[in-house]
Parts: structure tokens; sequence; C-alpha cells
DNA sequence: ACGAGCGCCTGTCGGC
DNA sequence: TGCCGACAGGCGCTCG
């Protein structure tokens, strides 16, 4: 799924409430309905079960593309991956398909997570760091500048689409947003990091911030199945666009593969670093 | 250190 | 119509 600025728009749905359902900050869980098992992928089934009953919602955010909800006395955090969603719905209602995990609240609402591939996953810690410390800094973060972004790319001889998905390099970044950013800072994906400028590092920082906060300006993009809240899907500018004209200059998007992900672009805007 | 290949899953779409 | 491969917003693993 989701990449940031789509777990962000779920975040602030969660706990501001949105047109469908009220805020989640305060509610107790009372119940569980584990529906596909492997979701869990910390703790066992029966543990879960006993901890996080009783505990009450305190906080919600995120950290890259993980959901950071903060319980009472523990952290339950959500990774979407490709194709999960998370819904709060009266608990009456029926069960959809897809549905993977359900807590049942004190007040008639429920939180489901919805997930049609099954690859998303759920832990439940009383640390948080056990699950993100392995993550890469925050792009939205004001520590995260265009210096530590250049000494970061040159410190590695890496793809730059690559590098950039890492979730280790950099928390948050996934395949549109990466495409997109590329582009706007007219970097071929296939560009060694070593090899590029510090202004080019600049241009790149900048992008990087503006598709995502542009991507948060419009709640998300909505794809297919997929988080149906935003609208970013209507201003990508290579993303899934091949072959319709570069908003910058009219040459036919291309699509190449970079790490086994379709990837866009313009070749005339982001030449290749080989030719 | 780096990148390719694959597994995990379900669903849609286009070609034959 | 049915079948079959390609592809889909992610990531962890193994293997050169």
């Amino acid at each position: 799924m989701p990449e940031l600025p789509e777990i962000e728009t779920i975040s602030r749905a969660l706990s501001q409430g949105d047109n469908n359902w009220p805020s989640i900050l305060g509610k107790t869980i009372t119940e569980v309905n584990i529906l596909w098992e492997r979701t869990l992928e910390t703790p066992s089934a029966e543990e879960f079960n006993a901890r996080i009953i009783g505990q009450v919602i305190n906080e919600v955010g995120r950290r890259g593309k993980f959901l950071h909800i903060h319980l009472t006395s523990d952290s339950l955090i959500i990774h979407l991956r490709m194709s999960g969603d998370i819904l709060i719905e009266p608990e009456d209602e029926e069960i959809a398909t897809h549905h993977r995990l359900l807590l049942i609240f004190d007040d008639g609402w429920r939180m489901a997570f919805n997930d049609t591939r099954k690859f998303g996953r759920v832990w439940l810690v009383d640390d948080p760091v056990e699950v993100f410390k392995r993550l890469g800094p925050e792009p939205l973060a004001s520590e995260f500048t265009s210096d530590v972004l250049y000494q970061r790319l040159v410190s590695h001889r890496r793809q730059l689409k690559l590098l950039l998905m890492d979730q280790c390099f950099l928390a948050g970044m996934g395949n549109i947003y990466t495409d997109e950013a590329l582009h706007l800072a007219k970097l071929n994906p296939l560009t060694r990091s070593d090899t590029i400028s510090e202004g080019q590092a600049e241009e790149l920082w900048r992008a990087i911030r503006h598709v995502l906060l542009e991507g948060i300006h419009n709640n998300g993009a909505s794809i297919d199945w997929v988080y149906r809240g935003g609208d970013f899907q209507n201003y990508f500018r290579v993303y899934q666009r091949t072959g319709e004209p570069c908003p910058v200059c009219d040459t036919p998007i291309i699509r190449i593969v970079v790490g086994q992900r379709g990837t866009h672009l313009c070749s005339t805007c982001q030449p290749d670093p080989d030719s």
C-alpha cells in the first residue's frame, strides 16, 4: 500500500475522526477477533488477546510506513504492506471478506484491519524500538536536511531508486513517491548514489519533501481497492502513466524494471546516466 | 556492499 | 468463454 502519506492520512483519521467515524482516542479494547492468524507478527494469538484486552487507546502516530497506536502499557504497531487498510465501523456490521483482525471497543465501534493479500503485519510490544530500530530518518523531520541526504547518498554506491526505497536508508518512501520524486528532481532511477552532486542532492531532498507533502495534502493516493480516501492519484506525473506525455516536456513516459519493481520515468527529463 | 530471485497472497486485466 | 501470464502502493530471505 500505502506509503508515508497514506499512513499519515490514516493516522490522522483515527486520532481526529473523519466523515465516517469518530476518533478512537480514549476507547477501551474489550474484545479481539483474529480472522487470519499470520497477521500477528508477535506475540502469539493467546498472548495478544490476554495482553490487549482492557487497554485504552491514548495516541495514534506514524513512523515511516508503520502505524503506531499507543495503548495503556503497550504499543500496537501495524504495517499495511501492499493491500492493507484500517476501518472504524459499528461492531455489529457484517464482517467483510478480507478483514483479518478486529478490535472491539467499549462503545459500539470496532477497528478492522482489512488486507486482501495478507502481507500486512501487526505487533504488540512494550517497547516500539523493537520494531523501529532499523528504520532510517523521517523524511519530513527537521533533522533530515539536504546535507544529511547528501552525506547518506555518497556513503553508498547504489542505484538511487533502490536506495530511496530502502527503509533503512529513509523511512516512508515506496514505489509511487520514489518515481514521482526522481522525476521532479530530474534524476534517473539507475543513477549511482555516489555520483550525485551536492546540488542534485538538494534538488532530490526538495522533491522528496514536496511529493510527500503533496500526497498528505491530498489525503494520499487511492488505487483499486486500497485506501479509498485520497486524491493524489489524479496528480501523478509519471507513476502508471506509461505512454502518456511527460507533464514537463511531453516526451512519452516509459516503464522499466528496477529491483523487480515497475519504474516510470521521462527519458528526456531523466536521462540515463550511462549515455 | 550490492542486487537479483523468490516467497508470501489475492485479485484484475489483456491476449489468445 | 476459459485459461494463462503479467502485474499490483512491500519486505525479508538467500545467494552470487
